[in-house]
DNA sequence: CTTGCTTATTAAACGGTGTTCAATTAACCT
DNA sequence: AGGTTAATTGAACACCGTTTAATAAGCAAG
């Protein structure tokens, strides 16, 4: 058959990725082929590259989409409440650890997937990475306002790197297995500790207890 | 052919091993495959399965050699050397990156594998992990002599589940790809501050800032 | 209304994957 | 020497992503 012209190639291609989500949670990651997406919306697997140029540009769209559903459950979830900086941020951490065990396709292909050809991340994602930031360094800049901008940043990097780690050791049941149940008290006490090293530091260290010691390249 | 007695069942798992670690550095995870291993041990594909119930079998070798050589890392660099217990952790966890960076390959499949049939993680891995947290917990002890061994663990989890995610973000080019050269000083401060907090702590609090609010199974 | 052009669509093919299996045959045992 | 055992392999199977030639539906012009 050719030309049916039942849907425009946008049409289509949300179809697939509409498709393709609904697979990654039902099925896994291993789950999400083009034949099965094609199937699935009435079309063949060939289609699919009229409207992605391969798998990997859909799978960055279904990336898009966790993402920003991950950050409206980040926003929406403490909206309306006032919490204290510290508070906000373990609610945001819990959120976070929640959302990677409702979702945990989605979060795995989230940050494990890797592109093949590694070109640079859509400029949305990278949108959505600020923004998630942007949310991070709000409570930290309440406990700290004199600090400069760059001092926020990596602030809110490494806090949540570590909430990020917890969370992926925990979603992949990685490194301690036996011991499960205990994120929700690892996410209070790596916030609760990292704010009271960080609000009872001197401005301004070097912070470099271990000389000569560099990361080798 | 037939029985050619070239190898015992346990040189050939050894040999598909050893090539299968070279595969891994040399063409990433994509690279090992049955017959790029076999064909690279004078065998054809079949034969592995003489040796291996299936792919992942090899695989679980091949992540538990990387964890062993990492964990030899981590005890051998700070040998000899008396640091503070700050210093020594602040040094592992440099050591930790360093390997992430030297070994990307064998670093992603350690941390990325899934196996299909999730069967439970071999006794030898478990005991890689005892050991690394219990050299994590050595300095941790050295800093509170009187905290219990359930806190000791549980801080030790939490301070290298920080680790870890600044790692395997860095790692992965994930979360933020800008900012890149930072992850030294992510780490010099996860530690101290987590440090500062944990040791500034009451003894048995309950650590829960944000009431009703649960994680969702 | 028919012709012809365009192009969306697909089935089939290609080279790859992990895995299985019948056939082969070398090594061992009597 | 002959028979048994079992290591080894090539081919097959069912998948995978991707490409492509063939098809045919829609459209525009005559």
């Amino acid at each position: 058959m050719a030309r049916r012209n039942d849907h425009s190639k946008d049409e289509i291609r949300r179809l697939a990725i509409d498709a393709a989500f609904v697979l990654l949670n039902k099925q896994g990651i291993e789950g999400v082929t083009a034949r099965k997406i094609a199937a699935e919306i009435g079309y063949s697997a060939g289609s699919l590259y009229q409207v992605f140029s391969n798998l990997d540009e859909l799978f960055w769209e279904l990336n898009l989409r966790t993402q920003t559903k991950l950050m409206n459950t980040l926003k929406t979830s403490v909206s309306g409440q006032s919490l204290s900086p510290k508070a906000l941020l373990v609610s945001y951490a819990t959120d976070y650890l929640a959302f990677s065990k409702k979702h945990p396709d989605e979060w795995s292909l989230l940050f494990e997937h890797r592109s093949s050809v590694q070109s640079q991340l859509p400029h949305q994602m990278i949108d959505q990475i600020d923004a998630l930031f942007a949310l991070v360094e709000q409570p930290l800049k309440t406990l700290k306002p004199n600090a400069d901008s760059a001092s926020l940043s990596l602030a809110a990097k490494t806090l949540w790197s570590g909430v990020h780690g917890i969370t992926t050791l925990s979603a992949h049941h990685k490194l301690f297995l036996p011991v499960e149940g205990h994120e929700s008290a690892m996410i209070n006490q790596l916030v609760s500790h990292f704010l009271t090293g960080w609000c009872s530091q001197e401005p301004m260290v070097t912070d470099d207890p271990v000389q000569g010691k560099e990361i080798a390249s």
